[in-house]
Formats: C-alpha cells, structure tokens, sequence
DNA sequence: GTATTTTTCCTAACAGCGTTAGCAAAGGTA
DNA sequence: TACCTTTGCTAACGCTGTTAGGAAAAATAC
C-alpha cells in the first residue's frame, strides 16, 4: 500500500513549495506584502488549498519566525566555536548577532517586529533629533567631566540609545521570567542599575 | 469676512477629532486594527471626508509617531532638569526613557515597530530559548573565570541580549549618518566593539 | 431676491485582503 | 460497475485603503 505514502510525500510537497513560495515573496516584497492569495498564485493551486496546510497566514509567518530563531542559534553556536577562550567567544558571538541581523533582515524583522510603515526615514523626524540631543547634551557634559579625551560623544550617544531600546524593547515583547521569588520588576530595576553603571564607568573610563 | 477664519477653524475642528478618534481606537483596539472606516463612523462623517484631512493612512500615524517623540524628549528634558550633577542626569535620563515606553506602550509601538502577530508569546518560541541558552552558557564561563561571585547569570544574559538587539535594530531603522570621513561600517564596528569591551568589564569587575 | 459658482460631503465603486461554505470531479475501494 | 473518500475548485462574506462622480448646501454675484 505504498498509495498513503505517495499522498503523504505530495502532501509534503504543497506544504513546502508554499513555504518556499512564502519566502520568495517575502524576499520580494517584504512580509508585510505577502498574502494568502499571492502565494496560491505562485503555487498554482486555488486559494483554500493553502489553509488545508496551515491553519491561518500568522501559522506561515510563525513556521518563519522559528526558523529564524533556529539559524541565529545555529549561527551563534558556530561562532562560539571558533574560539577557545570564553571571553573571545562572547565577543564572537556579538558580532555574529550583529552580522546575522544584517544579513538576514527579513529574517530579522520577523523575528523582533521591525519594519513599521514610513520607519525609512524616522532617522530625519526632527523630533526624533531633537530628543538625541538631549541625551547628546548631558552626554558631553559627563566626557567633559571625566577628563576623557577620546571619548566620541556620537558614539556613546548612539550606544546610550541602543542599550536602553534593546532593553526597553525586549521586555516589552518577552519580559523576563521572575525567577527566586525576584519580582519582575525588581528585575527589570535591577538590569537597567546594571546597564547604567556600566555605562558610566564606560564614559569616564 | 470672518467667514473664511470660521471655515478654517471648522476644518481644523474635524482634523482633530480624527486625530483624537484615531487615537482612542488605538488605545482600545491597537493601532494595528486602526481602519479609516472606523474613524469615518467615529467622527460621524463620511470615509472620504478623513481624505481630506490626511493624503492617506500612513499620515494620520505619522502624527502619532511625531507627537511620540515629541513626548519623550519632553520626559527626557524634564528628567534631566530634575538632577544637577551631569551623571545623574543622564541616569534620569536612562529611568525616564525606560518609564516612557512602558507608560505609553501604543506610541512606544508606533515609534519603533513592535506589535508583530504572535510576538505575545515570543518567551516561549523553543528555539528563542534555544539560542538564549547558547549565550548563557558562555557568560556562565566567563563570570566563572573571572572570580565574580555577586554577578547574576540570567541577569546578564539579559542585559546582553538587549544591547545587542538595541544597537542592531536601531542601526537598522536608523542607521548613523557618516561623519568626519569615518564609514558607516567603522562606526558600527567601533560601536560594537565599544558595547562589547564595556560588557566584558562589567563581566568580571 | 434670484441666478451662478464654489465648496462640502455622500454614495458607490474598484481592487485587494483573510477566511470559509459548498459543490464537482477525480481517486481509491468493494 | 457502484460506492465512498479525498481533492481542489468556484464563489461568496465581510473587511481593508482609496477614489471617481454627483447631489446638496453654502457663498458670491447680479
């Protein structure tokens, strides 16, 4: 009775070249273009078709959201393996996130939600310049205290700005789990003392 | 003729009850599910009347991203205004930017593209926790390497984890403008370096 | 005060979307 | 050959952003 495998294996084939049809489409025209009715299209196959595989268009979108997170993981550990030294190996892995994201925007912006309408060119809202600089503005005035010459202020304003998104950002879309009877937030208190400790010390060197 | 002031004034009337329509159906329903219609029902006109107002979609939310960032530099400028010395400031700087995007998670949302489907349970993604842990294996090392007993595992991987995203995903939605002849790839190289000699410091004190 | 022009605002449509009901045809079974 | 199951289609529902074209109202001109 090999006729339950062969439908089975066809199954399995629709079920890919939707898949593949999805990312192509995604590479194409970004994921917040794709559709249901685009994908039938490239498969060509009639529309309810595609939900005898997948249950809604966000279960095409999460099997591309797991995979994402899979090869950054994949491409983490690799990193990781090219040192020896644990410290190396942190740092490798930084600029292997770094280089994944880059490389994989899309992937990316799956993964975190990025890729709002009209964020092209948030880096010109002249509000968004206005509150750099207020960051910018105390940021000098802490180099300028500590004598450290060689301090770029953009820099460490761009740094400053990032580590505080990363952190705000990440705890809106996965807060940390409580864990030894720490609260969340005393948690989320605690990593944010961290991060500006840190960071000073950073600035005055 | 006071005939045209009125008109004007009438017009601007409708102009904000859109935007403040808008904004309440954000608030209620997430600006996800913000439709031109239900403003249109909302302000008791009709939908081409709202095209009036704003040449399309995306312009009514621009506003909001505007009036978002407008928001934060004034948290941010009265958080700095309420410390003298220049470190605290740029502590209350860090809290303020923090409490922000918690107290106004819809424009928080609308300034830097979270609110993916399915991005609610994204702590619980397996192969999230999977690469999560690739990251916290070496940071165990590192911090039982150096002899620093007090550091918190899961707390730097969290902190970890955030920086890096943050400067990634701001770098992608607004990437730094070239200055004094240094290359956009050498300032994000001199960024990361600079997040990950910090980090490493702060590691093992 | 009536006629004309301008402004205001609505109905109705186009093209697209996610999703589903229901039916025809093809495939496998007895 | 007759029956049943699976497969895959057409067509629809109710939503979306956006726009064309015309009716009614308001302002202006005579």
């Amino acid at each position: 009775m090999g006729i339950a495998e062969r439908k089975e294996r066809q199954k399995k084939e629709v079920r890919d070249s939707i898949l593949q049809s999805a990312w192509q489409l995604v590479n194409e025209e970004g994921w917040q273009n794709l559709s249901i009715r685009k994908i039938a299209d490239a498969i060509e196959y009639s529309v309810p078709v595609v939900y005898d595989h997948f249950e809604n268009k966000e279960a095409i979108l999460t099997v591309f959201n797991r995979r994402g997170f899979q090869l950054l993981g994949d491409e983490l550990r690799a990193a990781k393996g090219t040192q020896s030294e644990p410290k190396k190996k942190l740092e490798a892995i930084a600029f292997a996130y770094w280089d994944f994201a880059f490389r994989h925007k899309e992937y990316y912006q799956l993964m975190f939600g990025l890729g709002m309408p009209g964020c092209e060119e948030l880096a010109k809202v002249p509000e968004l310049v206005a509150f750099i600089e207020v960051i910018g503005s105390v940021i000098s005035q802490v180099v300028a205290e500590g004598n450290n010459r060689s301090a770029d202020v953009q820099l460490k304003v761009r740094s400053f700005w990032s580590t505080i998104h990363g952190l705000v950002s990440i705890n809106l879309l996965a807060p940390p789990s409580t864990h030894e009877g720490v609260s969340m937030d005393q948690m989320n208190k605690m990593i944010l003392n961290d991060f500006i400790m840190g960071f000073l010390k950073g600035l005055t060197e």
